[in-house]
DNA sequence: TTCCTATTGTGTAATGAATACACATTAAGA
DNA sequence: TCTTAATGTGTATTCATTACACAATAGGAA
């Protein structure tokens, strides 16, 4: 009876303090003319951009939380989408003051308090297709569009913090899990699925060992068809076996 | 002003229903007698057994809501502790249902709800010599002790996931980070340090090039002395030197 | 005290993976 | 038609991983 009095000590007066905000934030990469690319927002009547992101309703995993705010900035779906870490600092406010953010923000000062309870996010990251995205700003946000990783200006929070973590989370799957295959077109080329694999680990890599290998992998395609319309020797053009490629995603390469 | 507006209404109408109550669970490995073993907690009252793990507090970061749990619930300082996974389902009961799971815990009916709201909960795992721990029950349990990670019984919530995940995310790090600092004690001899990567990785090694590669991350430091009172060959002792052992965590070997 | 046994200490050969590197081919443009 | 810059392909080298054998020794048995 003691414990029961305690448990209910617990939950009417303690538990309620404990509450957080728990929202996703996104990492969204896409490649695009030799770059990788972060799809980000900038809010409504400032200058600040921000990761896009949201609030994970009562009702809903916490996946499928990430997935909703994946369609909603992009139109896509059945995208690659991973979890990657939880960001929980108590402050985390970097380039920008929590005061500061607050005003950034437009937020009515009367209601910072309430804004900033402790606020948890899981960060998420995602592979797309640059060429099918339609980016879509939020209601809090005007503007939604792609910016190269390098040239990624200060952000709102700690989100500069979070697609550093994202690009070296990514780098080091790039070692045990197939990549390219939300990133490129349906068919593509060989170099053109090596400059990816450069872009990402931001190093030039040998043309030989890297075909070599990554048709050692056996999930690339070879198609009759070559590309033409560049300069010189047409390459061939190359498709993932999506069935291997899944399988490869699930159990390492 | 529109958006001001906007965000007001966001702010007083909206977000207070999205609060969830936030915890940190742990999955402490230790190893004794040639087994990999986990700390349980058993709930007052019944023979239900959990992972330990707490409330995230307001004013404080996530990862020092996870060193304060380890901490209560061992007595240990400065251990190696990592995230691994944030866990969001929206129906966390595998084992017992939430109904079910709320009667063995001995929560009063019209507490339910109220305990019930949506939960968040981050994953750590850590690593701990397992003759330093006095296992120390919180106050919603009694019990508190080792079991054996192949016998841990069906837990509460998904607590048996996580300590599947953390498991795996231990055997892939074994691969590019050292294990072994704070799970075994300060001396010890090379056939120990291979046994406790067999019980990680569950397969046997071989033992002559298990030592050849351990001495070739250069971690080590061979001791003059042995090891006596087995029945046989005395082996030598090692311990790790610290310092490289940091820096082989923080950047991989 | 001596012998036996199980375990430790050490080294080398074989295999496989990653790396370094060279030359022939070809599409577009001059 | 020729030039250029890129593609297609194969081989030798290096490095890491794996497979495997024999000498040394502490404790226990005889």
């Amino acid at each position: 009876m003691e414990y029961k009095n305690e448990l209910r000590r617990f939950i009417q007066e303690e538990l309620h303090q404990y509450l957080s905000h728990v929202s996703v934030d996104l990492t969204i990469f896409g490649f695009h003319d030799g770059q990788l690319k972060v799809l980000l927002l900038r809010w409504k009547g400032s200058d600040d951009w921000s990761l896009p992101g949201g609030r994970i309703h009562r009702d809903e995993n916490l996946d499928a939380a990430a997935y909703r705010s994946l369609q909603e900035r992009t139109g896509l779906r059945e995208i690659y989408l991973q979890q990657f870490h939880t960001f929980g600092e108590v402050e985390r406010y970097k380039n920008f003051s929590r005061q500061e953010t607050a005003v950034r923000l437009g937020i009515p000062a009367d209601l910072h308090g309430e804004l900033f309870r402790r606020d948890v996010s899981v960060g998420y990251f995602a592979l797309v297709e640059f060429a099918e995205v339609t980016p879509t700003p939020d209601r809090f946000t005007d503007e939604c569009r792609w910016w190269e990783v390098a040239g990624v200006p200060p952000l709102l929070f700690d989100h500069n913090d979070m697609i550093r973590l994202a690009l070296k989370t990514l780098r080091q799957q790039l070692s045990y899990q197939p990549v390219g295959y939300n990133l490129l077109p349906e068919k593509f080329t060989m170099p053109e699925l090596q400059r990816l694999y450069e872009t990402i680990l931001g190093k030039p890599l040998d043309r030989r060992n890297f075909q070599k290998q990554m048709l050692a992998y056996g999930l690339l395609e070879r198609l009759e068809e070559r590309k033409t319309g560049g300069a010189h020797k047409a390459p061939f053009l190359y498709r993932f076996d999506r069935e291997k490629y899944g399988k490869a995603l699930e159990e390492g390469i």
